[in-house]
RNA sequence: CGGAGCGUAGCUCAGCUUGGUAGAGCGCUGCGUUCGGGACGCAGAGGUCGAAAGUUCAAAUCUUUUCGCUCCGACCA
């Protein structure tokens, strides 16, 4: 294509708001402009470069027998409904009342629909297995959009969703699924890892998610060195300490007073003891029951775990007033001691049940407690106790005796194994050999389109600007001609051009009547791989430059040879990515 | 939803403290000179200063309200 035919609006300078280097390339090399917070128009060339990337999606799960569909984006919301997740959702999911009085929903997903789908058309197990996906603009109203297209409010996403008769079936198509989105990941030019996620219904090895480490990312990934373990932290397993000798000789329990002193800092600096020396004890309110957790001072809670130990449900710090009711005492005072029968569950943490002894709050105001022994001054089993893992891994954990260490990533795509959680709310069934009726076993699939492309350009760039793979460029080669007004040089450049396109490469040809400079500059900026100067000082000599975006310094190759030595160049770059 | 900040030309921003004729750079239009890494000169177009109300002889500037945006936090199948 001809660039002076197209709306490429480059710029030198970007919004303060664009923080991320992604964002504020996209936006300088015109592939983005903002419309309103956490929506964007996608100009020509960055819808090109995720029209390549869909494709490159839609190859591979069409290779690994998955069935494209295309589902409605505005969805009623009876459906949200019956699964409850119009609740679970909550203000994230958008909706509408429409001129009949009905509700709306704004598809963030679409396993309502889908599953709905595969109840009215399938009944028996020859119908199995099933995979189905589209690609499609999803909509969620995030608290807080931000970081550019990496959290959006709308934003498109490849999902599919998978139909098993048996979970040995299921267990194949994830793995099929895994292994092509790692055959997506890798043709576009993405280093990416795969973590352990939040599981599904089913648990186990269920959820994975896939990442692009950067330092941009939202999510912290927690893995060995030697990668042999890799987790969201949000999952991450952690070694249990080595249990405390019960010492019988321990001191009593003290009382201390301790005015005002709510917090680990505070408490810590009037008795002078360390964070690894307290018990820290939360009310949480999850679901309708007040579970008590505690973690060891220089720890903390991590709810998605908690929420795990709990059976599930909405987790919440409990009110001021539950927690006085609790623990009989003003926020900030609560311990293991002594608490009331209101608590539905205490959930301690393997690193507050290997303390030798701890200070922790003594559910009286103003007033803490030292040398508590776990198991002999408080329980760690019983009716209502329990030793489970609920707190973040920190720096110096361990899992399988090697130590964890912390990145960032951006979470390009997650699989997991759903279970029947749909299907049985939904009547998806069918008959099996048997003739007896079951649920339809499902696994679902998302990869988030928009985050390929900025992951992309967070892996790739320097000063001038984006360095994209050649998969996923918005063209492959661009012809520079810098001396437009000389015929011989435009007419070269136009053979060269007319070549290429006829060899089926994806060309763009700067024919701007602009300086060197200019055109340089924003080639550079646009990440294009492989660019081709055609200039007067060259022809002197019967060359043009090839230059791929990441080397230092132009080729000079022979005018007869340009074409080929672009076609394997081109070649080698996407080798490459196979 | 809590905390902080920002809304002035197409874009990036100054001006606001101390009220008094609307500014710069980039971009854009025309002409000329340039032409291998974002050229230069001259001439020009372009703004109800987010909106509303108030104080004042006079408001971009002070007050109040409101809308939008951004950052930190909370939240995130």
């Amino acid at each position: 294509m001809k660039y002076s035919k197209l709306l490429i609006p480059t710029v030198k300078e970007v919004p303060a708001e664009a923080e991320i280097t992604s964002h504020r390339l996209m936006i300088r090399a015109g592939f983005i402009r903002k419309v309103a917070s956490g929506t964007y128009t996608y100009l020509p060339l960055g819808l090109r470069c995720l029209q390549k990337i869909m494709s490159i999606v839609r190859e591979e799960m069409n290779a690994a027998d998955a069935q494209e569909i295309d589902m409605p984006f505005v969805q009623p919301m009876e459906l949200w409904e019956k699964t409850g997740r119009r609740e679970a959702y909550g203000e994230t999911l958008g909706w509408f009342t429409d001129r009949h009085g009905r509700e709306n929903a704004l598809s963030p997903t679409a396993e309502e629909i889908v599953t709905s789908l595969v109840a009215a058309e399938v009944s028996s197990y020859k119908q199995l297995p099933l995979n189905l996906y589209q690609i499609k603009m999803k909509y969620r109203d995030e608290f807080r959009p931000r970081f550019g297209v990496l959290r959006s409010r709308e934003f498109i996403m490849k999902d599919s969703y998978s139909f098993s008769a048996t979970l040995e079936n299921l267990d194949e198509i994830y793995q099929s699924m895994r292994d092509a989105y790692c055959k997506m990941f890798k043709r576009c030019g993405l280093k990416f890892v795969v973590v352990q996620a939040q599981s599904g219904e089913i648990g186990g090895s269920g959820s994975e998610e896939f990442m692009v480490p950067c330092a941009a990312g939202e999510d912290i990934i927690v893995h060995t060195e030697d990668g042999s373990y890799a987790a969201n932290i949000e999952k991450a397993q952690i070694d249990a300490p080595a249990k405390a000798e019960a010492n019988s000789d321990a001191p009593a329990p003290e009382q201390i007073n301790t005015p005002n002193a709510t917090t680990i800092d505070e408490v810590c600096q009037l008795l002078g003891t360390t964070p690894q020396e307290m018990i820290k004890t939360l009310v949480y309110q999850i679901g309708e029951k007040v579970v008590v957790a505690m973690v060891r001072g220089d720890h903390d809670v991590n709810e998605d775990k908690l929420r795990a130990a709990a059976g599930g449900g909405t987790v919440e710090l409990a009110e001021e007033a539950i927690v006085q009711e609790v623990s009989g005492a003003a926020v900030g005072f609560a311990g293991p001691v002594g608490l009331t029968v209101k608590v539905d569950q205490i959930v301690i943490d393997p690193w507050v049940a290997a303390m030798e002894s701890g200070v922790a709050g003594a559910n009286k105001t103003d007033y803490h407690v030292r040398n508590i022994v776990p198991g002999r001054d408080f329980a760690l089993d019983g009716e209502k106790a329990s030793v489970v893992d609920i707190r973040n891994a920190i720096e110096g954990d361990t899992n399988n005796g090697k130590p964890l260490q912390f990145s960032r990533g951006i979470e390009v795509g997650h699989i997991f194994k759903l279970g029947t959680k749909y299907s049985e709310k939904l009547g998806a069934t069918f008959l099996d050999e048997n003739g007896e009726t079951k649920p339809c076993i499902m696994g679902c699939y998302g990869i988030g389109i928009n985050r390929i492309l900025a992951s992309a350009i967070e892996a790739s760039y320097d000063d001038n600007g984006c360095i994209l793979p050649v998969s996923i460029a918005p063209f492959e080669v661009e012809i520079i001609p810098l001396n437009n007004d000389k015929e011989e040089v435009s007419g070269l450049a136009d053979t060269i051009y007319t070549k290429l396109q006829e060899s089926g490469v994806d060309v763009l040809m700067d024919d701007r009547d602009g300086r060197p400079g200019v055109k340089f500059k924003d080639a550079d900026l646009l990440g294009i791989p492989l660019r081709v100067v055609i200039g007067e000082r060259g022809l002197k000599e019967g060359n043009v430059e090839v230059k791929r975006r990441t080397d230092d310094k132009p080729t000079n190759i022979p005018v007869d040879d340009a074409v080929s030595t672009v076609l394997e160049w081109l070649g080698e770059l996407k080798q490459n990515l196979q």
